[in-house]
DNA sequence: TGCCGTGATCTGTGATCACACTTAGGCTCG
DNA sequence: CGAGCCTAAGTGTGATCACAGATCACGGCA
């Protein structure tokens, strides 16, 4: 059984999934704008496909209300109220700290090299001349989650994942609008911090300078005065 | 328009949600075994629609993670190792106590009533000499989510529910295996100090009372000995 | 007696059709 | 000229059909 046993699985991927993945990465990274409308027909044109997979990916969407379906049901990518956003930051604060303490406790040097990586990515972007705000909004996103996956806990990683759906479309779209505020929010401070604290195996630093990041994300956001009151 | 304000929403579900909800409650009442396998046509014919509903509600579980797909397409209700079942353990600790230490600063009088109210009645069913295990749990379970909602945090809830449905096959299915455990078990005194803690807004009172419920019945369920290594 | 092919049956997935409902636009009537 | 109806296109939802793959049992070969 020399070659039989070296072929790997098939990468099952179901029509449906790949359509959610697709969805979710748009959501994420902020190209589809609050109170859009979606459309099953249209978007499973787009995609090539029936509207079955569009109807699948669209539902789990809903249940993680990162779509909302309205009493018309019609679909859309939900408003926040500025109430709203300061639960989701509130809840993440909580959550990410966790994580973030979690993480230096059980931090190796795999995880640390990848985090410094990442940081290091974050930082150039962030410096450079004429920087590119969705390289450093995903240096961002791989830095984060590049820690609380480090934290060893799968399970709190995916609520995480969750609540960046949420609180993606807001994001990323505020942050494009405006190009050096980035710099200026201090978030490379927070970040240093936050990988002093990792290396240093100390939760409640590590936690305390998550924290900052979120809450001076949170903070530019609001400043931007884009959401409904 | 008199009377015409009067009629409330017509109950917009759709059978899919119906389905889902369905299923939900099943899983979290421990109606469904650890490993068992669902089919999408058996479960319509229960249900009395076609396999679309059917479809809908399965999927929705198992982008929550509360049903899984095994490599052969094939779905069942995941059979959690004791490794997972400790990290959701964690991650409920944190994030439920979280919970619990803002209802202790948000609560307010009729939140605290409907609190009491669920502790009586959670209380007198596992005194009773002939205590009703469902019922208990029900009581139990509606304790948790009054805290839970005081403290003014959809999404929070929204998160802990979907650790619930994760937990809830190996929680009530040993719960009904063992009765009077759930007496010695010691949740009264557990209760009544996080009781205690939300009347006084004293919110890291509330979190220690929580957290030392949820590691109480987690330890229960570790003796049992029914999760795999 | 043990084991491997082989068939029927059942699985989830995707496409297509049918239906109730909403919505926007053009047309007619005042 | 403007307002109201009213048709037609588009919406999500559900049912039904088609299909590839998996499972399991039975029967024949070594």
């Amino acid at each position: 059984m020399g070659s039989i046993a070296r072929i790997g699985r098939v990468a099952h991927a179901t029509l449906g999934a790949q359509a959610y993945e697709s969805l979710r990465d748009l959501l994420i990274a902020g190209e589809l704008a609050p109170g859009e409308r979606l459309s099953l027909r249209t978007l499973a044109e787009r995609l090539g496909t029936s509207v079955m997979p569009a109807r699948e990916a669209v539902s789990r969407l809903v249940a993680d209300e990162a779509l909302e379906v309205l009493p018309n049901r019609a679909v859309r990518v939900p408003v926040l109220t500025l109430g709203t956003f300061r639960e989701l930051t509130r809840v993440r604060i909580a959550v990410e700290g966790f994580a973030a303490a979690e993480a230096a406790r059980a931090v190796g040097p795999g995880d640390l090299g990848a985090i410094r990586a990442h940081d290091a990515a974050f930082r150039s972007e962030v410096l450079a001349p004429e920087p590119d705000l969705e390289q450093a909004m995903r240096a961002n996103r791989d830095l984060h989650f590049a820690v609380y996956r480090a934290a060893g806990l799968p399970a709190l990683v995916a609520i995480v994942e969750g609540l960046w759906l949420r609180i993606g479309p807001v994001l990323n779209l505020d942050l494009r609008s405006s190009r050096r505020r980035l710099a200026e929010g201090g978030a490379q401070v927070h970040h240093a911090r936050l990988v002093a604290a990792l290396a240093a195996g100390d939760p409640e630093g590590a936690r305390a300078a998550l924290a900052a990041d979120i809450a001076g994300s949170a903070d530019f956001i609001e400043t931007t005065g884009r959401l409904t009151p």
